[in-house]
Order: C-alpha cells, then structure tokens, then sequence
DNA sequence: ATTCATAATTATGAATTCAGAATTACATTT
DNA sequence: AAATGTAATTCTGAATTCATAATTATGAAT
C-alpha cells in the first residue's frame, strides 16, 4: 500500500528538500564535504538521483560544486548573508509597490484584514511570524510576477541557512509595516 | 593532443552551454519537447551529463521539466519579458544606486570613460550593445554582490531567449545614461 | 464505423557498472 | 629522519543497464 503511494514528484526533489532541511538544521554544516556514497546509502537510494538533487541545490546556492572534488555545503559569511538580505528587501519593497499600485479594493482589503491581525497577534512570536509569512508571501502572488516569486524563494532558502541571524528580521517588522502603509 | 586538451569544467556544463545556444537560436523551439535520446546520440553522450546538464537549465527558467514526461523548451510569454525585464531595471538600478554611493574615485572615472566611449559610439550599432554589456557588467561588479550576479546573469539567459523583443533594450538606454548620471 | 480494451512500443527515472583523477600510504634514497 | 617518487585506494563523473510509466497501435465488440 504505503509502497503504491502515489509519488507525484520525482525522487530526486524529494532528495532535495531533504538535503536542505539538513542543511537547515546544521547536520550538514557549512563548508563540509558531502559524502555522496554515504548520504546514498543512508537514503537507502543510489547516488544518481542524489547527484541530481545536488545540481538543483546548487543552483539554489545552497552547495558549491568543485570539479572532480565533488559538492561542498555553501559557507555564507555575514557579509553574504548583508547581500542576500539586500536583495530580498529589494524585490520585497518592489513587490509592495506593485501591489499598492495595481491591486484592486477586495485585494487589499485581504492584506489589511491579514496585517490587522498581525498587529493583534505581536506577542505570540511564533504566531506572528507565520502570519508574517504569509502576509509577505500573498504580496508576492498579488505582485504576479513569477520570475520574482521564484528568485525570493530561492535567496529565502539561503537565509534560512543562518536562522540564527534573524535578528535581521527584527528591523524588518518595521518596513514591513511602512510599506503596508504604502497600500 | 585535442582529446588531452585540459578540460577543467565538467562535461554537464559544456552541454548545459550547448543547450543554452540551440535554444537562443531557435534550434530547440520553445514549447517543444527535448528528445534526450535524440540530442545525447546527437552529441556523441550519454543521457546522464544531458539530464545533469537539463536540471541546470530548469533551475534558470530555460527548460520545464514535467514529471514522467521529460523536459521542455519554456514558452516566455510577452508578459513574461516584461516581468524578467521589471526585475533587471530593478536590480541593475540598485546596482547603480550602490555603486554611486559605495565606489571610490578611480572606480567612478572608469566608469565615466566607459560611457564616454559608449557614446561616442552610438552610431555603431554593434559596438554600442558591447559597450553598454561591458558597462552593465562592471557595475554589477562594482555592487559587489554575488548573488545579484547570479540572479542577473540568469535573468539574463532568458531575456536572451527572444532577442527580437530587443526593442525593449531601446528605451534601456536613456534609463542607463540617466542613471550613469546619478554617479 | 466507432469505441473501448489490451498489447506493444517508447521514453523516463533510477540503479549499476566502469574509467580515470586525486588523495593517501608506503617505500626507497639521500 | 626527511623528502621524493611510486603504488594503492578512494571517489567523482560518465556510460550502460534496468524497471516502470505513458503513449501508441491493434483488434474486438457493439
């Protein structure tokens, strides 16, 4: 039964979103070699869909690939991650600009009703910060722009990497809140 | 002696590279299905670096790959253009603005003379665009940030996809003088 | 004649095998 | 004992093989 699972996906994303929660999670840490013969056999796969996998995530940034030396988790400075960040506030403003300008009433009457509890919820961090997600996450579909959507997903996934470093998204909360007020 | 010549890149980024030129040319149609067998034989490979080679280029936006049914030539809608093209004004502007703010001295002159070349060279189509890449590209070095590197640079390939929507590059180049003269 | 079912073919996704490069271990020489 | 050169091992990158999903073709039945 559970083998007749209907896998929708091919083996290798599922691969994928592994390796990255291991990397998320430091059990693979930054700068440490990946041992594909190991990783393969602990998967309990072969090292094809592995190495595929691991071309996805490079390309996410994610792991640097030496030639003949194989894949390296990616080491991101603080320096790196002032980039990344960079970027993301970027294309987040932009996206919010978008929005503010083209969305129609009932849309952002959807944004105001989700920032309105955002407000509510400012105690419970963990709550707020889901809402949060979503909030930044809608503004990305409503700015309808694949390309962006796409490119902010892959550069959250390098923040991701460095959780600790949230304190950035502190600062954020503000902006975040300024640029509602854009709407 | 040619078979001994060094080959430091591995052979999936040489055939990522291949792909890339049959699909600027309209060698591979876009929408069209990429016949793996086909195009390995084609090459004198095996499929395994064609497939390394073709999640490469899904992870830049070239290619689709759909499950159990292989890889496709990614149709780019006008509408498509337009929102690759927003984000590259976006992040080539920000790239200026950082620039104006962050360069030292010599690196400004560079820049200066690198557009006075430009526009003494505006009646020479061809030289122009080479001038005007080389300007957008050391900008973007001078920003200082890899990861906007990267995310232009793949942007990039798939404005590069419809050359004949160059006319959009058109008004690109009063957009570049202005913002050459925030520097 | 058309439609549905089943068989045959074809192509993808994954496993396995193979070749060669790089690192490590070892031995010999100074 | 140190250093250099060579042999052995290990691991990557690529080819080949294999299994299964999907499509196409063929045939039977209404």
């Amino acid at each position: 039964m559970s083998e007749l699972a209907l896998k929708q996906r091919a083996l290798y994303l599922d691969v994928a979103e592994l390796l990255r929660q291991r990397i998320y999670n430091r059990e693979l840490a930054p700068g440490s070699w990946i041992d594909e013969l190991r990783i393969a056999e602990n998967m309990g796969i072969s090292r094809t869909p592995l190495r595929e996998a691991l071309k996805v995530l490079a390309s996410e940034g994610l792991v640097t690939m030496k030639v003949r030396r194989g894949a390296y988790v990616t080491e991101v400075s603080p320096a790196d991650l002032q980039q990344v960040y960079h970027l993301l506030c970027l294309l987040e403003s932009d996206a919010a600009a978008v929005v503010a300008r083209d969305a129609d009433l009932p849309q952002k009457a959807e944004l105001k009703a989700l920032h309105a509890k955002m407000v509510d919820s400012q105690t419970d961090t963990r709550r707020f910060f889901e809402l949060n997600e979503q909030f930044h996450m809608r503004i990305l579909e409503l700015a309808d722009n694949r390309w962006r959507i796409q490119v902010v997903n892959d550069l959250r996934k390098v923040m991701k990497v460095n959780r600790q470093s949230s304190l950035l998204k502190d600062g954020r909360v503000a902006a975040s809140i300024d640029e509602h007020a854009a709407v």
